[in-house]
DNA sequence: CATGAAACTATTGTATACAATTTTTTGCCT
DNA sequence: AGGCAAAAAATTGTATACAATAGTTTCATG
């Protein structure tokens, strides 16, 4: 074994998947922000493990596109574009859409018993105003509608979705109604619960769209011409 | 540098992306099968290159399912499983019925004028019998309109979704309709070009559940029923 | 004092060495 | 001859060493 350096926590048989998953908790809970440096020896300092299982890690959240690798260079925490960001609110609507169409069919007792306890933990951590839990509790209800509509194949697709829509609303949220967006899933529920799909799909789909209307989304190919109005427009 | 063998082909500065596509083209056109043992001393030798760089690329292929790794035991090719192929299709029907609706509405003059001439290369390669170019042709179609119908988000889903389909009508193809797929392929080409979006969706649906029939996915929970069947039944 | 080039440091890219596990082979015993 | 056990070989998992590249500091010079 290599000689310890003090602090580093010798943490033994570190897997690779439990590597990622911290890393993304990390990222989710908005403790590595959008731009921030992953290097390598000090991601292995942190697990105890060599270079060789963060190497393997990191490519594994490039390819999620969680983490952006720039050769030579080292892997930052990705810093999505606005063009990403109305291109992966526009899949999650194409996609929940169907979801939860279907899962209003096909929801169980259990099922909804399930997502309402969620609700509850939900809005503790607002009322918590526990932001970390909050950011990951918001997404994974989504995910969670998802695993319970049957086709595994396309929750995993929307899994990533809503990892990566996270990371959009991290760095381009300006005023987080966190708790209006708790409020949305439970009248998206209800609706499940009353077998009213056609609601639940116009909620789910206002959902969407509020939380991306609520972004501070530059505009598309706005740079040069802000930037002339910016220099022009003096304001004294 | 290490001693060389002989015949390993000493191609310098292969990336770990050209091994990748290697590979997954190789997958594609049935020149490696279903369940086929990927080495990765073999494929370093293969691509002159050492088992760090194998080794990524087959994790990339893992994570997009082509490949799968077996703990300790090595990395093979994925053989869908039945409800993998359901799952997938309908995955795609999803998303595909969408990426034609809208493709009809925004496609270009010069847009339908290549997917034309792609269609042309299909039936050339179903006439010459070359069956990996089919497979490969049969596919890309799908990614063509995908990467053309403006959300590259979802375009990328997609090819990943038609990769792994194509896994799996290699490994259930019973009787391979090609050339009836480039038909419908043709038929939907032209929907396009009425800018008939209703047709064309349709089509598209009518194309998706087509392929899916034609392979010969076992019965869901079958396997014990079978086996008691193909025992008490013998033929003679 | 600012600027630029060169050396130096730090970090990533790739290969190899070693450890652990699995598969195969071999040989013994029934 | 068949089957089981142990040893040998091969293969994967992990760490480390070396090479290549980017970033930084330093020092000389205008």
């Amino acid at each position: 074994m290599q000689p310890r350096k003090g602090n580093a926590p010798r943490r033994r048989q570190t897997s690779t998947e439990t590597i990622v998953a911290r890393i993304t908790a990390a990222l989710i809970e908005q403790r590595l922000p959008p731009g921030a440096k992953l290097g390598e020896v000090a991601l292995g300092g942190i697990f105890g493990v060599s270079r060789t299982k963060i190497r393997q890690a990191l490519n594994r959240l490039a390819q999620d596109k969680l983490v952006t690798l720039l050769p030579a260079r080292g892997a930052f925490v990705t810093r999505p574009q606005p063009r990403d960001a109305r291109e992966l609110f526009d899949a999650r609507r194409v996609i929940e859409r169907v979801l939860i169409e279907r899962f209003t069919a096909s929801a169980t007792r259990g099922q909804i018993a399930t997502l309402r306890a969620h609700l509850v933990r939900e809005r503790a951590a607002i009322a918590a105003k526990d932001i970390a839990t909050r950011n990951r509790l918001l997404g994974e209800f989504h995910v969670m509608i998802a695993d319970m509509a049957g086709n595994a194949v396309i929750a995993e697709l929307l899994r990533e979705l809503v990892q990566r829509s996270t990371l959009v609303t991290l760095l381009y949220q300006s005023s987080h109604a966190a708790s209006c967006s708790s409020g949305e899933h439970d009248a998206l529920l209800n609706a499940v619960r009353r077998r009213d799909a056609i609601a639940a799909v116009r909620l789910m789909e206002q959902h969407l769209t509020h939380v991306e209307r609520d972004l501070a989304l530059p505009g598309a190919s706005a740079a040069p011409l802000d930037l002339r109005v910016a220099l022009t427009t003096a304001k004294v």
